[in-house]
DNA sequence: CTGTTAGCGCATTCAC
DNA sequence: GTGAATGCGCTAACAG
């Protein structure tokens, strides 16, 4: 009821206005067990009364810590960093943090400004989805700090510090026993240079699913191409040369896809009837090209989710600065090939 | 180089290491005149050496004012919201404020949780895209403790607060405007209840341009259809039953201007062809389904930014409470049925 | 031009 | 259980 004028009511008022003391409002503030009931009613009447805000800036100086966290998302335009991010505001609000959110548009410059005023607003950690370039030495500035940092989605050349990236592996495993599930037992590998690490664990990911599902592994079912629509369109006339050609195709990501169900077509196969074909939803644009195309993609919620999580373990633990530590997050195989062949178990 | 142990370098430590008193210090920092520049190379000198950090929580605290704004956004996940947050987001990072952002997932519960909290963060303003059903008392806290409020894109039904919503009337006319001049001379207008603020802006645009091109008003043109995608079928009969039929269609929105495109086809009319379809993409779906139509959108980006620049303005000229002060937001045309008609001048 | 003094609103020992 | 002092890191007046 009372205007307050422009005096802002602080804790002090209330105090007055309560007749009690100031460290009295503040225990009552904080959920201490410490008061009487009684007081503790009044009190809160009072601050409804006078309509009084906790000012949180004054404790955290006090405290000397906070509950704003810093999150940097590389393009809040893009829809699955949008998601992202959503998934990581989530964790943090039910957890009574509040994030930082800032979007770097991809611009290491404008990353390095956000950075520099997160630092100054005195963050408890922070998490990062890191535009492209980006230094390990704009990540050392917090962790040797002690404000944790995890890394999300993309990892940062030469940082040490926590990160939750997709598993590649699991995802390409999944996919392949889906279509080990369909019925399909010669399966072909397409696109990815072999030197990169994506690479590595996506092929690994292949071949565990080919020997769970007891298939051989026939290296002549890997097909090296560079990992693009023209490596997709390219990979097609070699699989059909092969002497015992594949009914599926896993690709590297889904511009194969997109380039070997091109290829497929020249060839007047269909896509997704004829070959089955997955390929990771890295560029999430193909995609839309052609729905024969299944595609794996990242669970983006599920993968921010983590990643808070860690971060608040992080704080919690008061951990200065994590060591490597990789919190997977599974991928979600988003089927359009549907159940082409018939499954091997009818009635199971 | 110092590792700085745990314990923060404050102004203090810097006034010391330099030889200075604090003030200096916090002189420099602010980029004040009023130190000479020896002193002032010394002093930034030393805050590199001793990895000093500028603690805006203790600066706040101080002033009594705030670098931070509260940006609430009731669904991140939706790409329109998104491009708007980002547009916001980018006028206040240039001009030095931290935006608080946060989505509230179209969940009033949700938001008044994030606005209490970001209440408590003590925050310079609040530009807020309110979720579906928010109360007017949600802004009126604000407004009452003398923070500036701007709502975008969606006004608060009973909220006497600053709005920048999109300029209907002015979208509708430069639609029809853009009919004119592709030569048609006998255009409609579908969909809409009479009696919303929405279809009076624009049917009032709409006449403005006709009126602007020397077209007669012919009240037959205009179709009250309800504003969907029966609606728009149900139009194309009574346009098709007049002596004079139209030549193009201004529609209320893109469900109505779907309608429209079906109701053509079924007459063996195509859309876009033989009879040109516009219509207001509020439903941004119902436009992906037919290339024919062509489509008047609200500039997201734009709108963000003039919100941004109103806020600042009200935060700086410290405006308790800014009365309903409408910041109009042009629309954009995204053309899809091109250079129909000729054009009436030809060589110009 | 530079140093001194006094709080901003709150949390935290300690006594009572 | 409650109250009285003390300072978090910084800025704003003045005094030199």
């Amino acid at each position: 009821m009372e205007p307050g004028g422009h005096g802002r009511v602080t804790i002090i008022d209330v105090a007055e206005a309560a007749g009690v003391s100031k460290s009295t409002v503040s225990l009552v503030l904080q959920g201490s067990p410490l008061v009487r009931p009684a007081t503790q009613a009044k009190v809160r009447e009072t601050i409804r009364g006078l309509g009084y805000v906790y000012n949180r800036g004054a404790a955290n100086l006090r405290r000397a810590t906070s509950n704003v966290v810093g999150m940097l998302i590389n393009d809040l335009t893009n829809p699955f960093y949008a998601e992202l991010a959503v998934g990581i505001e989530r964790v943090f609000q039910s957890a009574g943090y509040v994030p930082l959110i800032a979007n770097t548009a991809e611009s290491v410059i404008r990353q390095a400004e956000v950075l520099k005023s997160i630092r100054e607003q005195g963050v408890a950690g922070l998490i990062i989805s890191a535009a492209r370039g980006t230094p390990a030495a704009a990540i050392r500035d917090f962790t040797q700090a002690g404000i944790p940092v995890v890394l999300v989605m993309r990892g940062v050349a030469g940082a040490r510090a926590a990160a939750v990236v997709p598993d590649n592996r699991r995802g390409a495993r999944e996919a392949v026993e889906h279509l080990a599930n369909l019925g399909h037992r010669r399966i072909a590998f397409a696109g990815g240079f072999t030197d990169t690490l994506v690479h590595e664990e996506r092929i690994a990911g292949y071949r565990d699913a080919l020997a769970a599902a007891g298939l051989p592994a026939d290296e002549a079912l890997v097909i090296e191409v560079p990992p693009n629509r023209d490596g997709g369109i390219a990979a097609v006339p070699r699989c059909l040369a092969l002497a015992d050609p594949p009914t599926a195709v896993m690709c590297f990501n889904d511009a194969v896809g997109f380039g070997v169900c091109l290829g497929l077509k020249q060839r007047g196969l269909e896509p997704g009837r004829d070959v089955a074909v997955v390929g990771f939803d890295d560029i999430a644009e193909a995609r839309h090209a052609t729905p024969a195309l299944t595609t794996v993609a990242v669970d983006s919620f599920g993968l921010g989710a983590r990643a808070a999580q860690l971060m608040l373990r992080l704080i919690q633990r008061g951990e200065p600065s994590a060591e490597t530590d990789i919190g997977a997050v599974h991928l979600v195989v988003r089927d359009s090939c549907g159940a082409r062949r018939q499954s091997r178990r009818e009635a199971s």
